[in-house]
DNA sequence: TGTACATCAGTGAACGCGCGTTCACTGATGTAC
DNA sequence: TGTACATCAGTGAACGCGCGTTCACTGATGTAC
């Protein structure tokens, strides 16, 4: 065992499990005995790398916004509205491949906000992914030139809100999801200049 | 202690306590032992009306459907297009009155679907609402005449989504809330006959 | 290159906790006659 | 109206569990000279 002794890896390592722990298992299982039990290490050896239990999820979660911004920012189109449409199913494409981390990312788990600042930095790193798309798209003449702030507030809540009703199975025909995704992200829309993207299907 | 020994209303205490449980401090607190303690009453005896801590986490979540139900159905509007938004505005009140009764109800804590089948009924209950009034709103001539099936999955995303992001505090500018709700339920209508119901805020 | 020593990252044992659930029981209630 | 008895709804003690976290420790690593 001399060589493991210094496990030399063991912050990385540890996210990592984590991640494969609340992707299979959900938060709840999310614990650092069972943590500690999967990297084959005593579980106050976790304490080196991190606070406590709730400062490990918020690690996870944090991890989770940066990823999804990550994931958002790659969608690159010409057209700034078939950008804003892309995003939106980039993100709930997201939500959909890691339930478990997203619900973790928003199910309340993790308030007050405040209590994990580089947590909170995240989130609005991703949000603002999506409000600069929208401000694009205002800016080059589509959406009606509406009110950005509602505007921005009612595009996250739809992808946000579609996200979640199909990950916890509560919207019907399930099957027709990656469609659905697309309709509903453009119900949004109510037509601009260019008539190839009206509102009517 | 011989007037309380048989409690006569020990269920239906048990259910508003949990309820206030659950209001207070969300799901994770509600255990059967809190709940024994705050009934005077010991544990064991709350298992001759529920058969274990999940089912009675079902019963908070089934009744939270059916109140969410009554206060969809109780919204009364003329016009289609009005009862639409109004009955989106009511379903974003719900939750956010009820914040950790919400998050329980659609939390994905109670999955997987079909555990607890009058759950299931009830979820329904409370969606055939919505669903209805938008089908109210098709025929009236409103929203344009689409698809009503990717209609209803929009709206129900929009209103759960919103409901959602402030109720965790994700959307910024949180003081704006209640004006925000309205502007945002009016988001989707792309407009219809009544010229007073345009889209353009 | 070698050595003394500080620092770091693990171990192993233990703590106290609250939980869900079971069991045999007992006291109160309701019903048949 | 009274009484025997079945049924019902509680009690009290106990189980086993897994958890977060602390503590004193030890073995490995890195650095100054």
């Amino acid at each position: 065992m001399s060589s493991t002794y210094h496990h030399g890896d063991l912050y990385r390592q540890a996210l990592e499990q984590a991640q494969a722990l609340l992707h299979e298992e959900g938060a709840a299982a999310v614990t650092l005995r069972a943590l500690a039990r999967r990297l084959r290490v005593t579980a106050p050896a976790l304490y080196r790398h991190f606070r406590n239990r709730d400062s490990l999820l918020a690690a996870l979660a944090e991890h989770g916004f940066l990823e999804l911004r990550r994931q958002l920012l790659a969608v690159r189109r010409d057209d700034a509205l078939e950008r804003l449409t892309g995003i939106g199913q980039a993100y709930i494409a997201f939500a959909q491949a890691q339930p478990n981390l997203y619900r973790l990312m928003f199910g309340g788990q993790l308030l007050p906000r405040g209590a994990h600042p580089d947590l909170d930095a995240a989130g609005l790193g991703a949000f603002a992914v999506l409000q600069q798309s929208i401000d694009d798209a205002l800016d080059a003449g589509y959406l009606n030139g509406q009110p950005a702030g509602p505007l921005t507030a009612a595009a996250w809540s739809l992808v946000h809100g579609f996200a979640e009703l199909t990950i916890d199975g509560h919207l019907p025909d399930e099957q027709q999801a990656p469609g659905l995704a697309a309709l509903v992200t453009r119900l949004l829309l109510p037509g601009g200049p260019p008539s190839h993207h009206d509102n009517t299907f």
